[in-house]
DNA sequence: TCTTGATCATAGCTAAACTCTATCAATAAT
DNA sequence: ATTATTGATAGAGTTTAGCTATGATCAAGA
């Protein structure tokens, strides 16, 4: 039977593709993980790893059962995390995605409430797009996942946490800007700033406006939401801004957030996990302080 | 680090709960087994195994070490029979699912092309409800189920092999015995005989029946695909049954099976499996094979 | 109550496997 | 041609899984 170390060396060979740095990655000297991939290798009965003279890599045989190696390691660590949870169901790593509309305007608020309530758990925090959080957290990358709520996420666990009205930023010269409240409906034939392709709010955002019969400003696409928020502010259009990131920022004197009438237009956010993810206990204590953080905020 | 033998002993203790027959199972003595044990409860920290003196059993952790601990063993499996497969693509073990009313009629049509195509594959077919089919599929106990498709089977990849007419099955005696064809309105009012809870083939007849506005026979529900075949030769009332159930059977004589006209009922009788499972080439042949052998039948 | 049998734990030993250090061989870079 | 880099090889040491033999415990039955 295959052991485990062995599928670590191989994932270590994948990962530097150099057999003395995936040793020492591995707390072993280099003979040993040389050897050791060699016996996996006749074991096998493939060949797994190309050594030419100043490269190594993976065989495509080798790239196959890396991904199951993985799998298993994945198992694996699972297994003593659960172990782990069983001894205090308070203790260990939690690996958090959020998406980058969200996380830094989110954060603040969460976090200190998080450290106080599980002062044993190490918080470990994944800043990426939408696609690659449910990636990563299919694959047990990350143990849970914060972002706005969408149907085609239905496989996973939902826990809703709070929903975050959209609002209207426009500079201060903007004609919209001096009034007190927004109906969608009055973007109507207006130019919308959007961000980048792959952004779930430039999705959510243009999906409000199209309805709303406003248009998309194709002359720019932001790269994040600051430089978002910094095209606004230098009256090169307005957008819709999620209300959290309206909070305590640094150029408050040059843009205005104008809230929209009902129904305003919002994003529903979400805990997201795995079903039969096995440490629930620390994820209840998670969702409630989290929504008791934000109730207060929003 | 953990090892995949201790799991292994670990999954032996709870499925044997006594170390001399869990130790049996896996090869080795008593005393190693229970050393190991030890060792793994050492190492985590938790007890995980009840020792009474006539009685072995987990402990709730132990509960819940186990289920983590057969996912890392399944995981390994899978990186095994993933080596195997490249070296052969076609060769290794297959653990096929089917449900009790397909399998008996379809497997004769099947297994003799599939072993002449893939002659260095070992099968292993097993029969249950479609419930528990898709569980074992889910967790890696099966590699494909063979069954009639339903929609919320939509996380599993899918491979049409052929649509299978339900037939309408009458004694000899009954007054619907004489026709060459029959249309689902016919049924109406009448009594179908069907088959107990939990059979997809239930829910489906009868979805047919109440469709057409007939109504279920209260009085009795068949176990089995050939109790209900007898209940409508000894004239007990009439039932639906899948035409490869109406192949070569052994009582002709008393039942009379009569085709519907269009739109017939039938259903699509599919191969699923875990999307991203590993061996696809040996997949595409039991799919090519099995579609080919059914050509002729139906 | 005593005996018996079943069952898991312990002790001591063996053999295999993993790991280490030291060194070699091959080759790319200068 | 020389040097530096890098993976493979050799040989020794240490750890550990595994075995057999035996002990300890306790339920069942006489």
């Amino acid at each position: 039977m295959i052991k485990i170390r062995d599928l670590e060396y191989l994932d270590a060979i994948d990962t530097h593709r150099h057999f003395g740095r995936a040793a020492e990655a591995c707390f072993v000297s280099q003979p040993t993980l040389s050897g050791q991939i060699m016996k996996l290798e006749e074991h096998l009965g493939l060949t797994l790893v190309e050594r030419q003279t100043r490269k190594v890599m993976l065989t495509p045989a080798g790239e196959e059962l890396v991904a199951e190696a993985r799998k298993v390691l994945r198992a694996a660590n699972n297994f003593e995390a659960s172990a782990k949870a069983l001894l205090d169901p308070f203790s260990g790593d939690l690996h958090i995605g959020l998406i980058p509309t969200l996380a830094p305007y989110l954060l603040p608020h969460i976090m200190k409430d998080l450290n106080d309530k599980l002062p044993n758990i190490k918080f470990y925090l994944h800043e990426d797009k939408t696609k690659n959080l449910l990636k990563s957290l299919d694959d047990g990358k990350l143990d849970l996942i914060i972002l706005p709520w969408l149907e085609e996420m239905d496989k996973f666990d939902r826990y809703d946490l709070f929903e975050e009205p959209l609002v209207l930023a426009t500079s201060k010269d903007h004609q919209l800007s001096l009034k007190e409240v927004v109906s969608l409906g009055e973007l109507k034939d207006y130019e919308v700033l959007t961000l980048e392709d792959g952004h779930c709010l430039r999705d959510q955002a243009l999906g409000f406006c199209f309805t709303a019969g406003a248009k998309e400003d194709h002359r720019f696409q932001a790269t994040s939401l600051e430089t978002l928020r910094y095209m606004v502010s230098s009256n090169m259009g307005i957008t819709l801004l999620p209300q959290l990131a309206t909070v305590n920022h640094h150029i408050t004197n040059t843009i205005n957030y104008i809230p929209f009438e009902d129904p305003k237009p919002n994003r529903q956010i979400s805990l997201m996990l795995r079903s039969g993810y096995s440490r629930m206990q620390c994820i209840r204590a998670v969702v409630s302080s989290v929504k008791n953080s934000m109730k207060e905020v929003i």
